[in-house]
RNA sequence: CGGGGAGUAGCUCAGCCUGGUAGAGCACUACGUUCGGGACGUAGGGGCCGGAGGUUCGAAUCCUCUCUCCCCGACCA
């Protein structure tokens, strides 16, 4: 993409409403817009960072057998009213009435609507289990939205729903889950620590929310300070060996990990020394939950046995605040100049900086390494606009993207172009044919 | 929902107290000088001062109502 004709609207200037580093950042790297309180737009270059985490997300899934769906944002109120979560939701769910005075509403999650899918087309145990989710943007009317996507009102959440016949196979989709949700955060780069937690109004007994440990984050955490230290997952999980998924969550749990409605502070002291006690803030990126009967019995959602006795089916829900992440990766990296993305995150893998635009050689060569990028498939960012150098830099910088080659004449006259590395700022000089060898190796 | 704050150019803000026909910096346009870490000069363009009422000869400024946004708290992917 030739940064003169993208759609980047950055700013020099933070806008005042922004207080928290990932809400001024990705306003002045032009990634979102905000259209009303808690609900944004989304531009191209941040768009992009949506879409590789969405891809992300949905890679995880598919590889411990999870479905795609797609379900509709707009809901008919009457399967909430058969849950019961019509009234007990409050006035954080959007309600809607629609020409002919029905109640429809946007939905904040969706258990009701998947159970009524499930429940008209599953009969027997025998088609049992089964593993949906869809990735699909929710509404849930906060009283007081706030730090950009991060709290907005509309959001986008991968949402999995598991059905089993019973606790101990609910329990295996928990832990499928479990892990894919460690590998998911793990390809971000980010260390997401999962925390026994409270079940709030979705309901249910067993439930873990991962929380990337942040000063900025909204959820008070107690926990293990090992975690920290604990490795990132191989690349190799067998999702059909239940034994080795119940060992790595064991692995997971082992350690002391609470967010503040299940912290018990003796408990704490009796199993994390001392100097291993972790107490701060963290944002939720994710959360699951078993709640077993609770919406396939006032839903009808019933299987029958072997033994031609009927079953509500032991459901858990499980979800990714996709919306979200994109804060969440900025708050984890970042420096005084801007976003650091991890390499999986990118909008962009290299930002090509052609130093003088006016320049016959520079020009040359910003263009050959741009034609070579592209072909060998690399997404690239060429800036071939008659900014200065300086302010070519700062954008850069601000936007984050993991690569910067620079082609200045200065450089052009020895044969070489440099090579900078975002994090960490480490730069060489190199022949453009080394640089090129590097990013595509 | 309680408490606080703010709406003036695309952005950051001044002007308001003490009413008199709208300002700065950045951004934008043109030209010139510059050009390896957000340059400088000159000349421009851009505003129903959030909205509605009221007071007044006259309202960005005073009064009333209203809408929106932000912050702290309680609540939440």
């Amino acid at each position: 993409m030739r940064r003169s004709a993208y759609f980047l609207p950055t700013l020099k200037e933070t806008p005042s409403e922004a207080q928290i580093v990932s809400h001024r950042l990705m306003l002045r790297a032009g990634m979102i817009r905000q259209a009303s309180a808690g609900i944004y737009s989304w531009l191209p270059l941040g768009f992009r960072v949506l879409k590789n985490i969405e891809r992300i997300v949905r890679e995880e899934q598919d590889a411990a057998g999870c479905q795609e769906i797609l379900m509709p944002t707009i809901q008919s109120a009457d399967l909430w009213k058969q849950s019961g979560r019509y009234e007990d939701y409050g006035k954080e769910m959007l309600r809607i009435e629609d020409r002919h005075g029905r109640e429809m509403l946007y939905g904040p999650t969706n258990e009701e609507l998947i159970t009524d899918i499930f429940k008209s087309a599953v009969k027997s145990y025998r088609d049992l289990p089964k593993l949906l989710y869809h990735i699909q943007w929710k509404f849930r009317d906060e009283v007081r939205p706030r730090f950009g996507i991060m709290r907005g009102r509309e959001f986008l959440m991968k949402d999995s729903y598991s059905f089993d016949l019973d606790y101990e196979g609910a329990k295996e989709a928990y832990n499928k889950m479990f892990v894919a949700y460690l590998r998911t955060f793990a390809r971000m780069d980010l260390k997401a620590i999962p925390m026994e937690a409270d079940t709030g109004p979705i309901g249910g007994n067993l439930s873990h929310e991962f929380i990337i440990l942040a000063d900025t984050g909204e959820s008070e955490v107690y926990c293990n300070r090992d975690f920290v230290d604990f490795d990132v997952l191989g690349s190799d999980v067998e999702y059909r060996d239940v034994e080795g998924l119940a060992t790595i969550v064991d692995h997971f749990t082992s350690l002391y990990a609470c967010t503040d409605e299940k912290h018990d502070a003796a408990e704490f002291e009796r199993r994390v020394p001392e100097d291993r006690r972790h107490v701060g803030r963290g944002i939720e990126v994710g959360h699951i939950f078993y709640f077993g009967d609770k919406y396939s019995a006032p839903l009808g959602a019933f299987v029958t046995k072997p033994d031609d006795s009927q079953v509500a089916v032991h459901m858990g829900s499980y979800g990714i605040g996709v919306s979200r992440l994109a804060g969440a990766i900025i708050e984890a990296s970042h420096d005084a100049a801007g976003i650091v993305w991890p390499e999986s995150i990118a909008p962009f893998k290299v930002g090509l900086i052609n130093l003088k635009a006016g320049d016959a050689d520079c020009t040359r060569v910003c263009e050959e390494i741009y034609g070579q990028l592209r072909g060998a498939g690399i997404e690239v960012l060429y800036d071939d606009s008659e900014e200065r150098g300086g302010a070519k830099f700062a954008e850069m910088d601000l936007i984050g993207l993991p690569w910067q080659l620079v082609v200045g004449p200065r450089g052009i006259k020895q044969g070489v172009v440099e090579l900078k590395q975002r994090r960490g700022g480490d730069r060489q000089e190199l022949s453009s044919e080394s640089a090129l060898a590097r990013l595509t190796a």
